[in-house]
DNA sequence: TTTGCGTATGCTAATAAGCGCATACATGCA
DNA sequence: TGCATGTATGCGCTTATTAGCATACGCAAA
């Protein structure tokens, strides 16, 4: 029971709930830069966020040298699905800004990896 | 943005999302007291958190004399509908308890309305 | 109109959640 | 080995959430 009140309480959250809308947009991994920018949102609140989606069952992590990716697990059950597939459900509009910054932020990778780091303004500067 | 974030607020309690379970199962209106006995827990707290739901969209409330009755809105768009079809998708033995109490209490309608009120051991004793 | 009963709510204390800040940790590179 | 950089976290503060208790409200029957 408690797992499933932790389930929703992960969505509870303004910031969790754009980062797992961001996550399920982007349909690939993104590391902390890449949702910071996305979102933005700081550093350590969207560490923070992220590990509690991560304890809640949602998200899983890669690390790869300095960069840490996050992923949404695959749904161990019906319940998880449907509660993603109301995520998905949330209206475009709601979410634009975030899905315009992510499609910039993701034409900086190279090879599919992040390489432009926390700086972002030196990303938008070129 | 702040509605999607509060529909899930609304699930992330113990109690709220046991109410909407039970409201879901017993697929009709149920009245404070039959939820209190269900539930199993007292009457302010059961009150409070019908509330809160309530404002959160989930619910909408039928005064009949004393009584109040409390039922699921439908769906309002696809979000809420997907969320509301997670809780159904929840494994029932977490829910056996209340779903036990709930059919006995419901066995003691006249005419489909509530008359056992909110002492609950008078119910039981028969 | 008084009393009983189902329901709602104001007050308070306890606990949890979230943020800002500073800093620690880890890894790649010079 | 030392430094830069991406990420995580401990501390303190503020705000939100919840429960317990007492009490108020509203309706109906006597």
């Amino acid at each position: 029971m408690e797992e499933f009140v932790n389930f929703f309480k992960g969505l509870s959250d303004r910031t969790r709930l754009r980062t797992i809308w961001l996550l399920n947009k982007a349909n690939t991994r993104l590391c902390v830069c890449e949702i910071m920018d996305s979102l933005n949102e700081n550093q350590y609140n969207v560490s923070r966020h992220l590990k509690v989606l991560k304890s809640a069952g949602f998200l899983k992590e890669e690390k790869e040298g300095r960069w840490v990716y996050y992923s949404l697990i695959n749904p161990k059950n019906r319940f998880q699905e449907l509660t993603l597939e109301a995520v998905s459900a949330l209206p475009e509009e709601s979410f634009e800004e975030i899905s315009e910054r992510l499609k910039e932020r993701l034409s900086f990778r190279k090879n599919g990896k992040c390489v432009a780091g926390m700086k972002s303004e030196e990303c938008y500067k070129i």
